[in-house]
DNA sequence: GTCTATAGTGCGATAGAC
DNA sequence: GTCTATCGCACTATAGAC
């Protein structure tokens, strides 16, 4: 699969979790007709995202998120109860997006070779589709509480098990020959987050997602097959 | 050498930064005995470096930073004229030191691969001692000016030069074998951030900094070792 | 050189008209 | 369901006493 496939399975996604948010936070959301909110909520979402990606989510003033939005500031809090809120609201539904579709794409049937290979696309593929989400759900954790911050911990951690868990299955079928699963998941998780984090720079030199994903899975792979075969 | 040497070095460095500050912002400080400027200035810096690292620069507020240096408001704004030169003047610093520490440490007339090593135990040394400093750089560059922001890129792309120069350099003498010498200095930087920005993860699973560099080489020598020799 | 007190601004949040 | 008007508060920044 490249990307351009990729693209287009992930939209139908997209449709659910906007479906999701407005039906997981009604207790927050004042709105009843679905249509209405639905329409609103993404407006909301988008221009949160553009805005906190420009200048950090405390620095965007909801009357910054108002005027751009086109959305007065009463109408904002029908949509939240306060700042925070939607803060938490959409780190919720990155994580959620990372969760499922990582899961849905890899198949546990592969071989660890071609499983490492589906699971680096997938993962960059899956953060340029979404950039601006994961930029600001990376750069805004230290802004939520406690209870949020760890479960962003635990969405790091269970990416890293990912790609812990192929590793380990490649050395046991002697594909792999890697000394550290752990360590070596963990610098593979930070050439991933590059993509999205650094997106300036690739951008710059005109690099696409498949040219970086076929960078990766080569160095990657230069670095962890064993020699010895 | 190992991490413990390093520290003892760039203690002097740390010294001459401390001194650099004071002479180079004299127009924004309004002290004048250098000793009480400088020892207040290390106050100033420490304690808005810990607080950001919390919570954020934006979400310090000079009020926070009064409280836990110890300063008065007034006090406070003798150092500098508006909150976000602050920004910058801690921002100039960390890009300061880098630059001097990582020219002064690594050895042009070594062999490539000696290089690499010396350059990646480096700049995780650095990071190790300066930890807050530069997890501060990464997270609040989009807050400074379009200027300012500017400095922080070519700061980046000059780093990641470094690694550029050494790969081609290895290339050229048939010790790496590597065949986009860019964007694997890219992701060799990134490995390397992940250090100082994952910082958490690495306390958690106690991981020294040796282990990471001794880590992070084994695993960058393997993806770029010529296994043709 | 450092303090306290306060001016002035812009924020998050809400009440009530439409 | 959306708007405008406004409240109370916390902020940055400064002036003037010591």
């Amino acid at each position: 699969m490249i990307f351009e496939e990729f693209k287009h399975l992930a939209m139908i996604s997209m449709e659910e979790i906007c479906h999701e948010i407005f039906m997981e936070n009604q207790a927050s959301i004042k709105i009843k007709k679905e249509a209405v909110a639905v329409k609103n909520l993404a407006n909301i979402f988008n221009t949160a995202l553009n805005l906190s990606n420009e200048k950090g989510f405390q620095s965007m003033s909801l009357r910054d998120l108002s005027r751009t939005s086109g959305l007065s500031m009463g109408a904002l809090y029908s949509y939240f109860t306060s700042k925070e809120e939607l803060l938490e609201m959409i780190q919720n539904q990155g994580r959620r997006l990372t969760r499922k579709v990582l899961t849905r794409q890899i198949d546990v049937n592969a071989e660890p070779d071609e499983m490492l290979r589906t699971a680096i696309r997938t993962h960059l593929y899956l953060t340029e589709i979404m950039q601006k989400w994961f930029y600001f759900s990376y750069m805004e954790t230290k802004n939520l509480d406690k209870a949020q911050q760890e479960k962003s911990i635990e969405s790091e951690l269970e990416t890293e098990q990912v790609f812990i868990d192929i590793l380990d299955a490649g050395i046991r079928k002697r594909l792999f020959h890697v000394e550290n699963p752990i360590l070596t998941a963990s610098v593979i998780k930070s050439m991933l987050q590059d993509w999205y984090v650094k997106r300036w720079k690739y951008a710059r030199r005109q690099i696409t997602v498949d040219e970086y994903a076929e960078f990766v899975i080569g160095f990657i792979e230069s670095a962890v097959t064993d020699k010895s075969n």
